[in-house]
DNA sequence: TAAGTGAGTGTAACCGTGAACATCTTAATG
DNA sequence: CATTAAGATGTTCACGGTTACACTCACTTA
């Protein structure tokens, strides 16, 4: 069983391997009824074009690379789930994905022009920008999203988490909550040092109160969550208000209030970040903010997109707004 | 800048590009001085090797295809990215992963033996059959992941989804429950219809009710977990268990109880599926079963490997068992 | 009627790498 | 010192496509 060639092809048709090209890339050379007999042809005897050997000779691998900072933490699956299915809608067809990590391939340092067409790293720590900044010396078409980067050569779509959090804390302001805790998610993430940010701010611009034993260090997992109220609770006085940087660990947060005879909203309220597709079904209903991910993955595709047919294009920026969520975690003091 | 290849480090070293490869493929033909040599020029000119050209000569892609069942409904995204994890982990180096669903490329047929070197089919539904069957045919090393397939020509590892849902419906039936409800997932994915299959004959064996006002169709989401409980509460007399047949449809389902003025588990309990990162967490603890996800992806990676080296292996097939994980979400009826 | 035109097809070179085979060096052997 | 074997390197071709250029042939056109 030979694999079959545009040469095989040839022969059957009695023409040139030439003509068996330019016909099955629907060349305007070829007269159509030779096209139709090639194509023919091409189908009963399954032809699939070899890409090694059309890469090769075209400059280009069919491959798009889908790199994320870390795939072990951090990145929620979901998020990730979501870029590969808007990617495969969205990027011209006969591209492939193919998937990585920022981590492992800076290690091994082979990234090149010729390994792929173009690029979408999906970015949650300032550790990716040397590799970052490989792609683009490499000429590499490339679109950087979820975070926020300075430099302003490349596509970037993110949103802003230093709003998202400024919103929901102000949102507990304004239910007469002034003294606050925190879950902070992993330092070397943006994200959460945005967050962390957003949180200062508020409590600072409003005169609010937070104490070292009020904050505590998370991976934004269930589990750090879950220790970090545990640490909390154990303080000889407790905040009103804890800002869970994720809803995972606000998960994890809500279990150890619970653990220790807490409840919420009614002791203690507890807010949370990114609306998890289950958090408005947890007891109680997470309050939260709500990334708009789809929109900031399909620009991001659509920006790597033209980007691929037009590698001159401008760079095209965008920070999405995060939307707060209402729900029943934080109590209304007020009242 | 013109691009690096064997020939550009050729000239340089004065030595034939044959010579080059040689050096770089480490082979014993080529004196140890020379090697060192022209190693060190590949690395001080960023050479990299062009995999198209590499793959044209020697028949390979150095691709290997991961294709899930669907990309958009009842994946769930970690187990997903844990595939991914272990399998980048596990595979040999130089590999890359690509990412694809089994409906998207069933359609364009377009998979080849020149395109991917191997593949690790997560299945979920009886529908990738004919996909897998193309696979073989054009002689692709490849792994089926999750779902027990019938043939014994290819390496399979699954779980038994049949003997997980008995176990946790037997635990139930221990603890005092004779009327019970379910909420079912997708009908076509072969999961849901063994989960659904555990429960019936665990019913019956046992003398324990069903009726269909307790029966209700989900899709493994949360949404849909909480619309089914609140179809099946409206039934004249309500079932002392449902079998939310995914922890996502679960945390729906408690939450449906909670909003109309059921306690889980005092008025009603619920036992849910997977044991998924945060369902310790909830309240109330989830009672669930766990599946050997890491053990299957990890085997099935390593089984690929071989697989790849020797083609001509023996296929492996394993059904991993899962295990009861007893929490808080049933309540004990003989006290 | 010879030359020009353009549509349709073929020839040959090329992309970057690996490998069969040829060639050249060097050391060992009688 | 001539002969040989082994070691090191070079020459050439192949992989399966695309493309610049050459060619054929029928048809215009001056």
């Amino acid at each position: 069983m030979e694999e079959v060639t545009i040469r095989t092809i040839a022969q059957r048709a009695n023409v040139s391997h030439t003509t068996v090209s330019r016909a099955l890339n629907d060349s305007p050379l070829v007269k159509e009824a030779t096209k139709k007999k090639i194509r023919q042809l091409a189908d009963d005897l399954g032809y699939v074009p070899n890409l090694n050997a059309k890469g090769l000779v075209e400059q280009r691998s069919f491959l798009i690379g889908v790199f994320f900072s870390d795939l072990d933490t951090g990145t929620s699956p979901s998020f990730l789930v979501d870029v590969i299915k808007r990617a495969r809608d969205f990027l011209p067809k006969g591209y492939s994905l193919s998937l990585d990590s920022v981590e492992s391939l800076s290690a091994s340092g082979t990234v090149s022009r010729h390994q792929y067409d173009g690029a979408i790293v999906v970015s949650q720590s300032k550790k990716d920008d040397p590799f970052i900044e490989t792609l683009i010396k490499r000429r590499l078409p490339i679109v950087v999203l979820n975070r926020k980067i300075d430099r302003d050569d490349v596509s970037n779509f993110s949103t802003n988490d230093y709003l998202g959090a400024k919103k929901i804390l102000e949102y507990a302001i304004r239910m007469g909550h002034r003294q606050f805790g925190i879950i902070g998610g992993a330092t070397s993430f943006v994200s959460a040092a945005d967050r962390r940010q957003g949180f200062d701010d508020v409590i600072r611009e409003n005169g609010a109160e937070t104490r070292p034993e009020w904050q505590r260090q998370g991976n934004y997992l269930p589990e750090s969550g879950y220790q970090a109220m545990r640490d909390i609770l154990g303080a000889a006085e407790t905040p009103t208000c804890i800002f869970a940087t994720n809803d995972d660990m606000a998960t994890g947060a809500v279990r150890a209030c619970q653990d220790l005879g807490y409840k919420v909203p009614a002791d203690i309220s507890i807010i949370g970040y990114d609306d998890m597709n289950y958090s408005k079904y947890l007891v109680p209903r997470l309050t939260t903010v709500r990334k708009p991910t789809d929109s900031i993955v399909q620009e991001g595709v659509s920006a790597l997109t033209e980007l691929l047919s037009n590698p001159a294009m401008a760079p095209v920026k965008k920070v999405a707004e995060p939307t707060l969520i209402v729900r029943d975690s934080v109590k209304d003091l007020r009242k």
